[in-house]
DNA sequence: GTCTATAGTGGGATAGAC
DNA sequence: GTCTATCCCACTATAGAC
């Protein structure tokens, strides 16, 4: 697994200064900053380079061009969630703590590696077409793995089947994803404290069960 | 409003075509269109100047430069939003009540509206420190709408106290963001039926009922 | 208000020495 | 494995004619 190219979370970038690391890993994790910084369209290989401490020209001996940067963050990023999606799927758990513990993994992961998983989630637009589909076939496997879980746990009954797993999925997905992009280690909420949140108000939103008195205020 | 310089939901790129916009109007829609999909960074003026029919060079005698249609996008949309909000916010409603029309409303919007929304959610990025700081400043106003509306909720025991506001407020605001990145007209369900599995969600996530004999699934 | 032409800059990538 | 030097292209923006 890739633990060691991921960034301590929550410290700035130091990807430059940190000797322990060889050249290529200097730059994918350099890249990750600079495309969550950036953008992948916004980033220079040369800004690339400088924060790898080597010269531009240097940069084509460990990576066959910028792209090849992107698609191996996105890769990467994908084949961690993978790992962590098939140890639980692993487990004898039933429906509705597997889907916990999915999400939770999901979102650790994602916050501990932001730049990377950051970059995964609103960069693939720039990868070419045959690289862009293996990603998105990488990604869609591993949602596929949360929709069974929430069939599952509306099979058993332990999650409301009035909406479509798929929906249910693409909903939690929402809540997870977006995130990446206002969580701050530095605020006054650990990642923990986040987690328990967002599965707060997720698990008794799809419970099925409802307040007396209430009810949907449609109707 | 600018509701003239919104294309009609679910259509195709066709700024070039309409005749019936001004040079202005198809720059500033055009721009939505590339910037969502090619990025701020990724988009060229030629390719803005040639979707909007007109050449590389006149394009300036419109707008100052690149950056300008950048900012006028993310306003634009922010004080449609803003728009919308006063206009709830100005009615008799109970907290929660008030609380789903602002999730409703705000979906709405940016499913209408998907270009210019998504362009604001994920370009601000791109301005200037000072046009940013006003954004963003423009943006915050409209979310404190919601976690306003969200606390008053709390107060008369219509929703969960036991998360602060702004947490309850950022999860809102992130099951309604993300959607804006997979949604697709064209799919089998409409905005309506979106909006409402997310309100469901949420507002069932959000008071705080649990049903018997299930509990937190964290024991 | 649009055109053509171009200034001026910076980009990705390559070549070949060390 | 890194360097310097450079090619070639694309980009933003401007100038001035019509």
């Amino acid at each position: 697994m890739s633990d060691q190219l991921r960034r301590s979370p929550g410290r700035p970038a130091a990807a430059k200064q940190d000797e322990s690391l060889s050249t290529s890993e200097r730059l994918l994790i350099g890249s990750a900053e600079l495309f969550r910084e950036k953008g992948y369209a916004g980033t220079t290989t040369r800004a690339l380079s400088a924060l790898a401490g080597i010269q531009n020209g240097s940069l084509y001996h460990h990576v066959g061009g910028k792209e090849d940067l992107l698609y191996r963050l996105c890769m990467g990023s994908l084949d961690d969630v993978g790992a962590v999606f098939s140890a639980i799927a692993a487990e004898d758990l039933d429906p509705v703590t597997r889907l916990e513990k999915l999400a939770r993994g999901y979102l650790e992961q994602a916050l501990n590696d932001r730049d990377r998983h950051a970059t995964m989630l609103s960069e693939i637009r720039f990868l070419s077409p045959a690289r862009r589909a293996e990603v998105v076939a990488r990604r869609d496997a591993n949602v596929a793995i949360v929709e069974n879980s929430v069939r599952q746990a509306q099979e058993v009954g332990q999650v409301r089947s009035d909406i479509d797993a798929k929906y249910l999925t693409l909903a939690l997905f929402n809540l997870l994803n977006w995130t990446i992009f206002w969580y701050n280690p530095d605020d006054e909420l650990s990642e923990q404290a986040i987690a328990e949140i967002l599965w707060s108000v997720f698990s008794l939103g799809v419970t099925g069960a409802r307040p007396d008195g209430q009810g949907k205020a449609k109707g």
